[in-house]
DNA sequence: AATTATTACAACCGCCTACCA
DNA sequence: ATGGTAGGCGGTTGTAATAAT
């Protein structure tokens, strides 16, 4: 039997409202109340689905909405929110007073997924001039101005470039967005959840996206992820692959590589951030994880590219995964292939970022896509915690990334 | 000045779930 | 237990607005 409509639609007005059918609908609503939209449009005297009719109310008429630019703070809380609760928009609108739901996944959708893939775009460049390059704004598109737009040098200053950290669920959101609300929340002891975004997500290793995520935010008594600062206990089915890297590879050393590989003329991780920059979030992001931790198993260093490939490029997890890679040296086929030692590997992958692994070519300039593993990237069977959606999803990931990048020729050249 | 390309955002669509008879 | 309905939600589309050509 088939779905029966929410109203009889023929002869039902579409599209813009006018303000004449807004002051019918107001009026209406202030008389008698919300609800009963089915019969709504009729007893009003309008030509509209009653659908039609909530959505109009609940995102333009209704009191106490904001009208005009998201600020900063919003986006910022925005940001962060997505990272717990993935496209729950509704659920994120109940965190931004006065503003809805649509209004948030709009926002969304036309400014900061793009924000994010420029800026993964711009840390995936395969440009082997290490010279670093100023900080420039793209060209101006043509196109309706954004509230973004007007919002002046928000976006291409370096000051904001710091991805955030990983999922620390060491307190309520509400606690959280209370503290970002009164505080710089990057000042703050414990920061809110971290935002993976659509293209971001893949990143979340260590705590997925989770549906019932603000339920469980509040952790109460739960282990810290942190110990001590030092290592790892996620108190999970992981805790078997959890390897406390600092006993295996010591923190100084990875910070002196880093640092090293830093002001080696490796510029792999954006064009827009300065050596020292990036080498200082390394550092931060090796200190916030409070030395090491590893979320995979043995096969750890496919897992990298994977993520890698199917997210945006984070310090934060670049420092992890850098750090991971150099456990596993030994069991990189093109470390060895190559001659490189611990540093070049952890050139290879510092981002986490298979594009990353093409810079690795070194001395004969060749590409090493021949030596991922391919097969396994695209059916993600290692993939941490996963499960078929979480796969599904993965693999939609990349293929969005590989269809995305500009260069379809070499893409094609490279990926047969 | 006209056209084209691109964007932001309002609105729609269809699915899902809770509720009720 | 079942089927119908209303409301809610996320994804997608249509279009007005705007910059670039």
């Amino acid at each position: 039997m088939g779905r029966t409509p929410c109203c009889e639609k023929v002869g039902l007005k579409k599209g813009r409202w006018t303000e004449e059918e807004d002051e019918i609908l107001r009026k209406y609503i202030q008389e008698n109340g919300e609800g009963s939209w089915r019969s709504l449009p009729k007893n009003a005297g309008l030509l509209r689905c009653g659908k039609s009719c909530r959505l109009r109310w609940i995102n333009y008429l209704r009191g106490n909405l904001k009208r005009g630019n998201i600020s900063s703070e919003e986006e910022d809380t925005i940001v962060k929110l997505h990272a717990s609760f993935g496209n729950s928009w509704s659920l994120i609108a109940t965190h931004l007073p006065g503003r809805t739901d649509n209004e948030i996944k709009n926002y969304w959708n036309s400014h900061l997924s793009r924000k994010i893939y420029s800026f993964r775009k711009l840390a995936t460049t395969t440009d082997t001039d290490p010279t670093p390059k100023p900080v420039i704004p793209p060209k101006r598109r043509s196109g309706r101005t954004s509230r973004w737009a007007m919002n002046k040098n928000k976006i291409y200053t370096q000051k904001g470039t710091r991805i955030p950290k990983q999922i620390v669920p060491q307190q309520n959101i509400n606690e959280a967005i209370h503290q970002k609300e009164t505080n710089d929340i990057n000042e703050a002891a414990v920061e809110v959840p971290l935002p993976p975004t659509p293209s971001l997500e893949r990143e979340s290793d260590f705590m997925p996206l989770d549906p019932d995520a603000e339920d469980k935010l509040d952790f109460g008594d739960e282990p810290s992820f942190y110990q001590d600062g030092k290592g790892l206990d996620i108190n999970s089915s992981l805790n078997d692959s959890i390897v406390d890297m600092e006993k295996q590879f010591p923190m100084e050393e990875v910070k002196t590589l880093m640092h090293d590989v830093s002001l080696d003329g490796e510029k792999q991780i954006s064009d827009h951030m300065t050596e020292g920059l990036y080498y200082q979030q390394v550092e931060e992001s090796i200190d916030d994880i409070g030395g090491a931790l590893s979320y995979g198993d043995k096969d750890i260093t496919d897992n990298n590219c994977v993520v890698g490939a199917c997210g945006i490029s984070s310090e934060d997890s670049g420092a992890i995964k850098v750090m991971n890679h150099g456990y596993n040296s030994e069991t990189n086929n093109e470390v060895h292939e190559l001659g490189h030692d611990k540093m070049q590997n952890i050139e290879d992958v510092n981002s986490g970022d298979v594009t990353l692994i093409t810079r690795s070519n070194g001395e004969n300039g060749e590409w090493l896509y021949d030596n991922l593993d391919w097969e396994n990237v695209m059916a993600f069977t290692n993939y941490g915690d996963n499960n078929e959606s979480d796969a599904r999803e993965s693999e939609e990931d990349l293929l969005t990334w590989l269809w995305k990048d500009d260069d379809w020729e070499i893409d094609c050249s490279t990926f047969g």
